[in-house]
DNA sequence: TGCGGTCTGTACGCTGTCGCACATTAACGC
DNA sequence: GCGTTAATGTGCGACAGCGTACAGACCGCA
């Protein structure tokens, strides 16, 4: 494929078998998603399960009041509609993209049915379902516990992870919106880290400079959370292996 | 069987037909838990799975300072040790005994081997974490948004749901730990439900006197977590029947 | 019947975040 | 260039929850 696009920048979709890969290939669509696009209304039927390349996507809880806060973020290391294969026909949060981007959707039935064959998607799957659940599980701690700065710097480093570049675009606004504060509270925070010389920002484009000072400055919740993907990403790499 | 104590209370076990059960029944062990028991550490190699009959289970996310917030709640509707048939071998959270009881244990090997059998069993498994994911995400969101008072309420419902009374035994201090807040809180919240006569409590009994009120108190987080597990308890039904 | 410990109630000052209002600055189309 | 708009900066009062300290209430046990 002389394409600048492929399947394979997708961990999961890069580290099944050559002979399940080739059984789905042909049902895979590659689909460009802009920002703030809402993917999935929480508790909606989902007509296709998604494998990000280039975009990031957001899994939100959102609230009667309007309000909404970030529980993960979905990038090229998983998959959007996890409940396609888990059993249940609705989606289990609201999904929103965070970063434009590429991805390849799956009709969910061809999804549900490949998985059923329990066979190595299916164990990739359910694997990396549980990092999810382990973000899941760190981000409602951290939600408790740490500073809106603290939870800044994970969350940037969580999206920078997830990017071939040190450069992200978005504003103030919309991570205030993923983290569930106000925007004034992110701007506060985002002086006090410019200042410090760890990241540089302007309108809507934010330069990670000092990234070891801002894992530093970040709780814990991102280390672990980080940790758990590096074993998950491990795992493919024997996979694909073999 | 003449005992009190039967398998199928818990609502996993009590909805797969009569022959995945026969292969399991002769594995299982009545186990007794006292509250306050450690059952897992996050990360830890997991040797059983466990179904809980009577007993409450928290899961927990423990941070570094010491602290740590409640992320989910499992009794018996569910199952713990989730990351044993999703592929990872170690816990995802920790996880504590909230309300003394018995649960059925598994050895690991054997939950594993069942699962991969692809049948009922690992449909409901996975059904059933599916509803474990729906209730982190609204405890995350919970936490960022609602007052102490409103996850209070929460708490009490999702807890005496689980339990066959309308009384619970549990200190202040303890549902601290839970919700990740200061004793302090849980006290003036319990006063303000109590003067409004919707609990009544002493010395670690709590008894709910208003559920309907409670609920009215509660914010939409108990509602929308309710109704993935109504929604689950149905498709058991299904299952048992079918 | 009194004693010790556990559980609950209350008070006070502190801090982080909120909600709002408004000023300032950079990017973009014309 | 020029004005519009989006993005960011800042200030201020309000308030929920925190940490600490201590007082009362209840329970079991000697």
């Amino acid at each position: 494929m002389s394409s600048i696009h492929d399947p394979k920048q997708n961990h999961l979709l890069g580290a099944i078998p050559d002979d399940e890969f080739e059984r789905i290939a042909p049902h895979l669509e590659l689909v460009s998603l802009e920002r703030s696009e809402l993917l999935y209304e929480f508790d909606e039927a989902l007509e296709y399960g998604y494998f990000p390349t280039t975009l990031i996507a957001s899994l939100l809880c959102s609230m009667e009041d309007g309000t909404s806060a970030e529980v993960a973020v979905v990038g090229n290391e998983g998959v959007l509609g996890v409940s396609i294969f888990m059993g249940g026909q609705t989606s289990l949060t609201q999904v929103t993209i965070q970063h434009s981007g590429h991805a390849y959707r799956l009709k969910s039935s061809i999804l549900k049915a490949e998985f059923d064959h329990c066979g190595s998607l299916q164990h990739l799957l359910l694997r990396y379902t549980q990092t999810l659940i382990v973000q899941m599980s760190q981000t409602t701690g951290c939600n408790r516990r740490h500073s809106v700065e603290q939870q800044l710097c994970r969350w940037l480093l969580l999206n920078i992870d997830r990017l071939p570049t040190d450069e992200l675009r978005m504003t103030q606004e919309l991570i205030a919106n993923m983290l569930g504060v106000r925007r004034e509270s992110i701007t506060e925070a985002a002086v006090r880290l410019q200042d410090a010389g760890l990241i540089s920002y302007s309108r809507g484009r934010i330069q990670i400079l000092d990234r070891h000072r801002l894992e530093a400055q970040a709780c814990e919740c991102y280390d672990i959370v980080k940790k758990q993907y590096d074993s998950l990403l491990a795992d493919l790499a024997d996979k694909a292996v073999g």
